[in-house]
DNA sequence: TCTGGGGTCCTAGGACCC
DNA sequence: TCTGGGGTCCTAGGACCC
């Protein structure tokens, strides 16, 4: 890393919410609430009666009577998201997108024919409200743990500049929740001992800190605490999984009703693999009970797939495996990850081309989706009037 | 705080290989 | 027959992030 203060770190404020505002007039500054059993974004007008994301809808209901709720609307959410992000990718080729609503950018290199980072990063701002007409607050500094946690502070609608002679004054006196990868759990095991600021957790030693957090991220905050950051600006990461999950409520399911849900996560999660051009071998299968527990299950298959019927098969062998956890706990939620993903142009194709027959099927599923919407194809045992309900894939040659 | 949906990374143990 | 150390892959659980 440089000498100078040349990586910002864009976030929007209250994404979701922001959105809704931008889309109706009628919503600003007025609280809004987006989302329903549980609060997905809170906008500041609702975040100061004490609204905070992940929330219970309830909760947050009685907390600002006079809140506007919204459901979400993901597709908006997500064009905003491309939008801004094209910004970004106007701003500098250097975009390290982090979440739909934040990035790291490297502008390093403009120096001579856009001069310092502050000033870029007030006109990124600009743009971003003239272009998208959303806020969004930057946090400009010399590391990227001191541009994230500098846009953490700058929140909201704010831009703050961390010049390099003042990070350790800036740094020391902040509580060590700010800290990336300090969450409750850690923050209070550091908090048994005494330490609560930044300035608390510098003065321990690597291996005092390795012993209260473990190795890694001991070894993580002792490098922070002494300024030592270099990952650089990486951009063009992909994912390294794609799953899909629902939330089952308490009331008791059948057998058949959770096979129902768990072929239509598979399909959701092949589909917007086969949309991405990629393949994965590992699938896990994720699971909560009654009492809040969880449990995962996982098998790798011998090649990459983004075959549904293949995929489905896999879940389907975990969750029957799993069947004596879930008759004594009660499932409350079900969902399935693949990992271990690779890119479609490069996976070996499987010669004798076994068990996958169904990949025409799937590519003519997802066109009729593309162009007609994805509830104009349904399985059968979704329309709640198959006559067979543990047949969960009439339509699949399996 | 009675709790959604999408992710990342780390840890630890076992299998297996050299 | 008993033994070392190292490396990789897999699984399960957990902390954390937005």
């Amino acid at each position: 890393m440089g000498t100078e203060a040349t990586i910002l770190h864009a976030d929007l404020d209250a994404f979701y919410a922001a959105v809704e505002q931008r889309d109706d007039p009628a919503l600003r500054g007025r609280p809004v609430i987006v989302g329903g059993g549980v609060v997905l974004a809170a906008s500041y007008e609702a975040r100061a009666c004490g609204v905070r994301t992940a929330m219970g809808g309830w909760q947050a209901r009685r907390l600002c009577p006079r809140a506007i709720v919204v459901p979400p609307r993901m597709s908006a959410y997500t064009a905003a998201s491309r939008a801004v992000f094209d910004v970004f990718r106007r701003t500098t080729p250097l975009v390290e997108g982090v979440s739909v609503d934040e990035a790291f950018l490297d502008v390093a290199g403009l120096r001579r024919i856009a001069g310092p980072a502050p000033g870029i990063a007030a006109r990124l701002r600009r743009d971003v409200r003239d272009q998208v007409g959303l806020p969004i607050t930057v946090g400009v500094a010399r590391t990227k743990f001191l541009a994230k946690v500098a846009s953490g502070v700058g929140k909201p609608d704010g831009l703050l500049v961390v010049p390099p002679d003042g990070e350790l004054g800036f740094l020391h006196p902040l509580p060590v929740h700010r800290l990336w990868g300090v969450g409750p759990v850690t923050a209070a095991r550091l908090g048994e001992r005494g330490i609560r600021t930044f300035g608390h957790v510098a003065r321990l030693g690597e291996a005092a800190l390795v012993s209260l957090v473990g190795p890694a991220a001991g070894r993580h905050l002792h490098a922070l605490a002494h300024n030592y950051d270099p990952r650089p600006v990486r951009p063009g990461r992909r994912r390294s999984s794609m799953g899909a999950q629902s939330a089952l409520g308490r009331r008791r399911r059948s057998p058949a009703e959770v096979d129902a849900v768990l072929a239509g996560l598979v399909e959701r999660v092949a589909r917007r693999m086969r949309a991405a051009a990629r393949q994965g071998r590992t699938v896990s299968l994720r699971m909560r009970f009654d009492d809040f527990s969880r449990a995962s299950r996982a098998h790798t298959l011998p090649r990459p797939t983004a075959h549904t019927a293949t995929l489905v098969r896999a879940a389907r062998g975990l969750l029957a495996a799993s069947a004596d956890l879930v008759a004594a706990r009660g499932l409350t939620l079900v969902g399935v990850t693949v990992s271990n993903l690779a890119d479609d142009r490069f996976v070996q194709l499987a010669l004798p081309l076994e068990g996958d027959g169904g990949r025409e099927l799937d590519a003519a599923v997802d066109a009729v989706r593309d162009r007609f919407g994805a509830a104009a194809v349904r399985r059968a045992t979704l329309t709640g009037k198959g006559r067979d309900l543990g047949e969960a894939m009439p339509m699949l040659p399996d």
